[in-house]
DNA sequence: CACAAATAGAACCAATACAGTACTGATTAG
DNA sequence: CTAATCAGTACTGTATTGGTTCTATTTGTG
């Protein structure tokens, strides 16, 4: 229902790999051998993550790209931000949102950012180093639902 | 940087049309004018909320829609979900995820249903109800990480 | 009963966004 | 110097989105 683009799937991916790689640089094609992913693909995603600072790079033969800071301070909202840019939900919830035509009618339109804010909250909770070691068995610690079937998703691939 | 569709958007100010009409059926055509939607547009997405049994449906003259239960029963996350198809970040955290080829290098995929799951918790927790009366300034009641910084979100657009 | 007001459902189209590629340039180790 | 490696931009085929159109069905009203 909520997608997000399969560049910030990979992006979560490599991520991962640069934490465990703790400390070591990585080249792009180290890394998309790794993962079998295609080289051009983990290449750009890389050189986005750089520039959003979540990544340091190194020029030149040996080099390669590792985590600006410590696992524990990057989160899921961090890496999928560098890549999604900062685009809200919708377009009414950015800041600068004056050219909303039906802002007149619109009146829900303060509460986009309250659903913005929930779901950024939840990426913001998960962490690198969380996501970094398979299986940290921690429970989101959330609890305004009983109802979370993440399973019975299967029929349709959104 | 996580989008949903205009379809899902139009959805959530529709819904909170017929939350605040409070019983009375509403036909599409009155909701196309009262938002300055398009007609057709909302057309369909009323026949999707009532298919997907959010709206109850009435034919015929003087016709409508109404919900079908009430809005402090409804939430985000079933709107969304009725509109956008079943919830999946990625194609990997549905559940039959068996055509995956990269699954044997793939490590975080027993992340990803973590994080869905969190978004939609936290979807999850808005109510239509809340949605309809512009100014309930419930907090979220998301507290699973001390990194919660739900605020300064204001600041830069998500 | 006939008609108009509605919903139901499917098919269709243009524009945009996505996923991925290609190419050129800059930097640095050996 | 040269090869390895990152930086940046531009391009392209395909899928998705946003939106329309058309036909059928149901039902209240004169």
């Amino acid at each position: 229902m909520i997608r997000i683009t399969r560049e910030a799937d990979y992006g979560i991916v490599l991520m991962t790999c640069l934490a465990r790689a703790d400390g070591q640089p990585c080249s792009a094609a180290a890394l998309a051998r790794q993962r079998r992913l295609p080289l051009p693909m983990v290449s750009k995603i890389l050189k986005a993550l750089a520039r959003a600072g979540l990544l340091n790079s190194q020029r030149g033969a040996q080099g390669g790209y590792h985590l600006a800071r410590p696992a524990v301070h990057i989160s899921a909202a961090d890496i999928i931000g560098a890549l999604e840019g900062p685009l809200a939900i919708t377009e009414c919830s950015t800041d600068m949102h004056d050219g909303c035509s039906r802002q007149d009618h619109c009146e829900v339109s303060s509460h986009w950012p309250r659903i913005n804010q929930a779901i950024y909250a939840a990426l913001q909770s998960i962490s690198l180093e969380e996501m970094s070691h398979p299986d940290s068995p921690r429970p989101l610690h959330f609890h305004s639902s009983q109802r979370t079937e993440t399973a019975g998703i299967a029929g349709r691939p959104v």
